[in-house]
DNA sequence: GGATGTGAATGCATTCACAGCA
DNA sequence: TGCTGTGAATGCATTCACATCC
């Protein structure tokens, strides 16, 4: 299978069709085709053919796709049919709710490990795990084989800490801190700016009040 | 200014130069090129020419662009030269977590109030502000001319709050639920789903394994 | 010389439309 | 008939390349 050659929005796509199969199947929906896929998501049901066209042939004609099928498929593709050990860098405000979040288990991620420098919060207990400090990353990262890391530091910190991660064997970041992070190959990065995300809708709303004035 | 015909991908990358260009100016930088801006958010230079280009003509030919004066200009563009009020649904972990993030304030987003339906939050103090019954909604939305929301509520609850919402006068939501919104005319969306992002890195991380491999 | 601003060219993603199968 | 899978056509975003100006 080349990884390659596919489209990078078709690949967040596919994420967004394993949420819905997922909340078809606890329905008790056993088949759906792509348009009836399409429209719970506001997608095409061309749209939804093509993305899952680049990985292979999961539709039955006629038919449609069988849920709990496709969604084998898709944690396959996406490979969160095996668990990710994750580690959460930082402890702030951010870092706790994200090590307190219920919506990763089910997913395929397993938060193993927090860090912080500040002295008040090592040995803290947050959401299962205690919090450790930054020393111990590179040993819990090769303890637990840690490819996946979140990153909730303040800006100035995040893309030392983000080298240091990859340093240490880490091969996929998400970074939360509002900075832009240097690329490195070997290592995928994303990036979520809450104040961003807001500035978007920022602009969005003034220009429906100017265009509907 | 029209503000349709502008690619989506575009206006969120000037998000990317306003972050970087406030960087730059607590640097005390006072003028930057296109390509240096560029450089430093991995984007070309012609990229960031032509963004700025849907909306005027910022920059001095054989100069650069005015630091300061971007901000001014970026900020007009966004709709955050003016504070906008901001509520918050569900104080759970990532609602209080919100709640409590320094980053909103100086880039113009202010959160007014936080509401949750959970007998033991209401009344709670929360960064600044205390939690409140659900059933309080309008009436603030109303007394505070709100128009950006942020939901951050379980995924069953999200789309009717959202519906709510809508009818209050809010017209954009930034929503965190794992879940997605029907399409509204007259609101703007954004959705950041935590566990879909993660799942974006694992796809990545598996496609550098086995390539590499 | 060194930079912007912008049509023209390219490349990528989405949509169309239909052959093929249940 | 109803739906998938997929080449062909379209539409959109990015990049090129150069005229223009300080």
């Amino acid at each position: 299978m080349k990884f390659d050659s596919i489209p990078n929005p078709a690949v967040r796509r596919l994420s967004l069709y394993l949420r819905q199969l997922e909340i078809y199947s606890q329905l008790g929906q056993h088949a759906v085709s792509s348009r009836t896929l399409g429209q719970s998501l506001n997608i095409t049901d061309a749209q939804v053919r093509k993305d899952l066209g680049y990985f292979g042939q999961f539709g039955h004609p006629g038919v449609g796709y069988n849920v709990e099928e496709l969604i084998a498929q898709l944690r396959t593709i996406l490979g969160t049919d095996k668990v990710w050990n994750v580690v959460v860098i930082g402890a702030g405000n951010l870092g706790r709710a994200l090590l307190q979040y219920k919506g990763f288990v089910n997913k395929g991620f397993r938060l193993v490990a927090a860090f912080d420098d500040d002295p008040k919060k090592v040995g803290q207990p947050i959401g299962g795990v205690i919090v450790r400090p930054m020393s111990n990353i590179e040993a819990v990262v090769d303890e637990f084989a840690v490819k996946l890391a979140i990153l909730a530091v303040p800006a100035e910190a995040a893309p030392e800490v983000c080298a240091r991660l990859a340093q240490a064997g880490v091969m996929g970041v998400l970074n939360f801190a509002p900075v832009a992070l240097p690329p490195r190959p070997g290592m995928a990065q994303s990036s979520v700016d809450l104040a961003v995300q807001l500035e978007q809708l920022s602009f969005q709303v003034n220009a429906l009040l100017t265009e509907g004035a």
